[in-house]
Parts: C-alpha cells; sequence; structure tokens
RNA sequence: GCGCCUCUAGCUCAACUGGCAGAGCAGCUGACUCUUAAUCAGCGGGUUCGGGGUUCGAGUCCCCGGGGGCGUACCA
C-alpha cells in the first residue's frame, strides 16, 4: 500500500476493488473495455444446449459476457455464473488448462461478485450436468466498485427503493414487475388503437390546473415570469380535443398531486385517459372491464390474477353494478336520497363517527363519505358504483332520468378505486355554472375545488358532441392484477431524500 | 397531519434488567480440476442514523433532529 495523503474513508471492500482497478490499469489491463465480441446472449446458449447430457463438451465457440453472481474459485480450475437482465444464468468453468498459469491466476485475483466479465470457449456441460462455458480466453468488461448484496436474503425495503438497480440485479419479482407493467402498457394501447382511439400528448405544464379536485404543483417559468401548474389530469385538454373532432382519443401519462402518499398513493402516477364522442358512461363500462380483462389475459393468460400475498383475485366475468344511493340506503337500512337534507346526513356521520371537515360539508361530500364507511370498504369483487350527487362531480352531465346525480360510475377493485367514468357534461352554459360554484368552495377554503378555465369553456361553446369519457390509473391497475403495493408498481418512485447535517 | 414500531459490519440480522459490539453470507491469506448459499485452516472489517443529556459506565434510558415501515385522516 501507497503512503498517500489522500486517505479515502470507504468500507474495506470499496477499498479492495478499487485497488483492483488500478492494479489492472497499472499492468496495462483494462477494467472498462468499450466493446467485447459477444456471439451469443447467455439466453440463446442456455436454450440451445439445454438438453446436452451430463458431462460432454461440444465444438462450438461462444463469446458471452454478463454479471458475475457466483465464484467459486478452487484450485485449477474455477467457476463462475454470469447472469443476464432477465435473470438467465450461465456457469463459466476457467481451467488452469485451458486458460493456463497467468490468466487463471488473474481471473482469480480481479474478478468479484457483481464484475461484467466476457468469456469465449466451447460450450459443454459440467459433470453435475450444468449447462457451462470451457473458457478458453476472458476478460473483464466492467469493474464493479461495490460489493452486491446477499443473493439469498431479501433488501431492505428501503434500498430496495433508494436502490432499485440492485433490487433488480438481486430480486426475480423486481425484474418481473418491470415486464408486467410494460404488458400491461402495451396491451391497453393495442386495445385502444384497436378501437379506432388514436394517442395524443396534451400539457403537463398547463397555466391553470383542472379537469380533477386536487391539490397542484406549482413551479415557475422563466421566460413568461408566470408560475405554472403541473397537470393533475389530461381531462380539460383531451376534451378540448373530442371538440376539435378527434372523436376517439386517449393519453397515458403522468399526473401530479401535491397530496399524501401511502401504499396506494403517489405524488406523480400514471393514468389513462379515454374519450369517445356519441359515448356514454354505460360504453365506457364496457370499455374498461375489457380493458382490464384483456391486460389480465394479455399478461398472465387469465383473469384469475394471483397476488402477492398468494390469494386468488378473479377478474373474470360481467362485473356487477351498484348505485350509490341504492347500496347506501341498503347497508344504512333507511332511505337515501338526492333529497336528504344536510342535517339528517351530518348525523349518520356522526353515529358512524365519520369525521370530516365542517366548512365544506355539502350533502354529495357527506353521501360519499357514509357511502365509503358503510359500502366501499367492504366491496371486494369489481364493482361499478353508478350514479353520484352533483357537487362534487362539476364535470358531469346530470343524470338522464334521476334529478340530482350525475352520470358517473367509480369501478373498485380489490378495495380502492381503479377507475371512474362520466357522460360528460358538454353544455357550456352549466359548464360554468358548476365552475362558479366550485369557485365558491375554494373561496370557503377548499384548496382542491376547481377553478374556472375560460379557454375550456370557450372550447365547449364551439360545440361538444355527446361524450363518454373514462380514466383509469395505470399503477392502479397493475396493483389490482398482482396486489403489489404501488411503490413496487413505479419503477423509481418518489423517496424523500436522507438529509445529512 | 396524528399515533405506534424501527434504524447495529458491504448485505441480512443478534447483543438479558444499562456492563468487553457478535453471527451467517460477503472480503482478505492459504489448500483444493466439478463447484453451484462448496469444504477446511487462519485473518481483518463498526461514527451502533445525527446531535445533546442522565450515568462510574449508553447500541440499550431521556430530549431534539433525520430516514424507513405500519395504522389512521384526505386525495386516484
Amino acid at each position: 500500500m501507497s503512503e498517500q495523503p489522500i486517505v479515502e474513508d470507504i468500507p474495506e471492500q470499496m477499498r479492495v476493488r478499487r485497488d483492483k482497478r488500478d492494479r489492472i490499469l497499472n499492468s496495462g489491463g483494462q477494467p472498462y473495455p468499450v466493446a467485447v465480441p459477444v456471439t451469443h446472449s447467455i439466453a440463446q446458449v442456455r436454450d440451445a444446449y439445454a438438453i446436452l447430457e451430463a458431462d460432454v463438451e461440444t465444438p462450438d465457440v461462444v463469446g458471452v459476457a454478463g454479471r458475475v453472481v457466483f465464484v467459486r474459485n478452487t484450485g485449477k480450475l474455477c467457476f463462475a455464473a454470469i447472469q443476464d437482465g432477465e435473470g438467465n444464468r450461465l456457469q463459466l468453468m476457467v481451467s488452469l488448462a485451458a486458460v493456463g498459469e497467468e490468466s487463471l491466476a488473474a481471473f482469480k485475483a480481479d474478478v468479484d461478485l457483481g464484475d461484467h466479465v466476457f468469456a469465449q470457449g466451447r460450450v459443454g456441460t459440467s459433470r453435475r450436468g450444468e449447462v457451462s462455458v470451457f473458457v478458453s480466453t476472458w476478460r473483464l468488461a466492467a469493474k464493479a466498485l461495490r460489493p452486491l448484496p446477499v443473493l439469498h436474503k431479501e433488501l431492505a425495503e428501503d434500498t430496495r427503493v433508494r436502490q432499485r438497480y440492485v433490487d433488480l440485479l438481486v430480486r426475480p419479482l423486481a425484474r418481473e414487475t418491470v415486464r408486467q407493467r410494460a404488458l400491461v402498457l402495451r396491451s391497453l394501447r393495442e386495445s385502444l388503437h384497436g378501437r379506432g382511439f388514436i394517442e395524443i400528448e396534451t400539457p403537463m405544464l398547463q397555466t391553470q390546473h383542472g379537469g380533477a379536485t386536487a391539490r397542484p404543483f406549482v413551479t415557475h417559468m422563466n421566460a413568461f415570469d408566470i408560475d405554472l401548474y403541473m397537470r393533475i389530469a389530461p381531462e380539460l385538454f383531451l376534451k378540448r380535443a373530442v371538440v376539435g373532432g378527434i372523436e376517439k382519443v386517449f393519453e397515458i401519462n403522468r399526473n401530479f398531486r401535491n397530496e399524501g402518499a401511502d401504499s396506494s398513493h403517489s405524488p406523480e402516477f400514471s393514468m389513462l385517459e379515454a374519450y369517445e364522442a356519441y359515448g356514454d358512461y354505460l360504453s365506457m363500462a364496457t370499455l374498461t372491464q375489457n380493458l382490464v380483462q384483456t391486460a389480465a389475459m394479455d399478461v398472465f393468460g387469465t383473469t384469475t390474477v394471483r397476488h402477492a400475498n398468494g390469494e386468488e383475485y378473479e377478474l373474470g366475468g360481467e362485473w356487477p353494478s351498484i348505485t350509490l344511493y341504492g347500496s347506501l340506503s341498503e347497508a344504512l337500512g333507511t332511505e337515501i336520497t338526492p333529497e336528504t337534507p344536510v342535517p339528517a346526513l351530518q348525523a349518520l356521520c356522526d353515529a358512524a363517527e365519520i369525521a370530516g371537515d365542517p366548512r365544506h360539508a355539502n350533502h354529495g361530500k357527506l353521501v360519499e363519505q357514509l357511502w365509503e364507511h358503510h359500502v366501499g370498504s367492504g366491496l371486494t369483487r369489481p364493482t361499478f358504483v353508478k350514479d353520484f350527487p352533483v357537487e362534487t362531480s362539476p364535470l358531469t352531465r346530470e343524470h338522464r332520468t334521476t334529478p340530482g346525480l350525475v352520470e358517473k360510475w367509480d369501478l373498485y377493485v380489490s378495495g380502492f378505486e381503479l377507475a371512474t367514468a362520466y357522460s360528460e357534461l358538454v353544455d357550456p352554459v352549466i359548464q360554468r355554472e358548476r365552475f362558479e360554484n366550485q369557485a365558491r368552495l375554494a373561496a370557503l377554503g377548499d384548496a382542491e375545488a376547481m377553478r374556472l378555465d375560460e379557454d375550456f369553456l370557450t372550447a365547449m361553446e364551439h360545440g361538444m358532441p355527446p361524450t363518454g369519457g373514462m380514466g383509469m390509473g395505470i399503477d392502479r391497475l397493475l396493483m389490482a392484477l398482482t396486489g403489489l403495493g404501488i411503490r413496487e408498481t413505479i419503477l423509481f418512485p418518489l423517496v424523500k431524500p436522507e438529509e445529512r447535517q
């Protein structure tokens, strides 16, 4: 060891690996070569030679590379397993007879768990029958300076999320979840494209936030010197597109809401919104059931999915519909209607010890709170809950038969809200009144109330066709399919930085 | 936001009512041409999350701060 004044205060195992890197460089080697001559993937070799009997050597020469996940250095014959990004493994056998004394010694000295290694040699099998490359030459493909965690123990949850790349290396389910999410997105897009929907992208930076009731993130644009909002929903722009004649339109993209984060909420989350001119909330229900069931089939080949806790969940068949007021009345044993006065609802909330903010205790919010408490928490199988109070749904048209209701459903799957859909409000005069009501709520201190959007109203005044619209949380769809928490369905979820003082 | 639990070696975890900070894997040295969580012999490795306090003595008790988990409230 040289006595440099720069004594790095790093753990022993990292120091050892840095020393190895230095030694390789100093002896004219290259710990990070620009390229290695790979001829076959690990999976290709495994698949092609899976039928070999034990203890044979073929004349076929391959060049393979992968991350070292197992090393066994014995006297004159070393074993290593290299792994690809999908978790496929291939054994390398490095023998004194094949590579010579110097190369064998270098292998023992330089190769650590976690390194990327390239090897060339004949394919064969070990005496135990494992498909292996009998290495004739090898070299480092990339030196890892940090040790791999123990492969046989679960990583701490914190590490799994903060260092997802490590999680992906060591935990098959982490890799599987990434693949499943990609398949779900692909399935949704293919289903929608197959029905003639066009995918568009609408602004994420908005001068005015709208389309949902939520608190936004605020940012600032220097060039115009104005505040901008990260969008809370794409709804109002997708509707502008419908006004413009894109009659079947959808977007799959991120929304941002400046609210709580827990096992089913993330400050940024992915959302599918789809709008269909001349559709309504009933046609959107059919579409939604179909999208979800097709996604389950495309990912798992069945609508009976198995959740992370081992339980089966049935997504197949026709999903039942209940009405909000009907199911609540049934659960309470007393009739609740859009005419039920606020004091009576408040009394029921008090009786059930539901704490609400009394400043905005209107009929709609109270009914929804009661429903959540008495009905929603008990729903298990996929269920459409239909016909909501008008106060809480300012973008939804009035019910075609029942005054005081709007044509909206929420879809509940495995205990949480997966999707929602409306027969969209398209009358610009009523839409303006609804916005004005929201503005009154905002004035009373409701931070989530919608803002009046003149530009959107102008678009609607140009004539919006009768339209059905639907929104579905992509992360939540993954949750419904896998039973995982939202932070496991998102590859790199937001984590609090660790403050160092 | 509130409540409860938690943070110890690279990783996963021990450490009794406060009394010398340990194990497995990983690492280092050596042996081994069929290992695959190899085996054998030996050796290193610690800001016990940070700061303060109580005490002869703190990983352990108290206070402040930070991270994480669970529950609960609001939102998808």
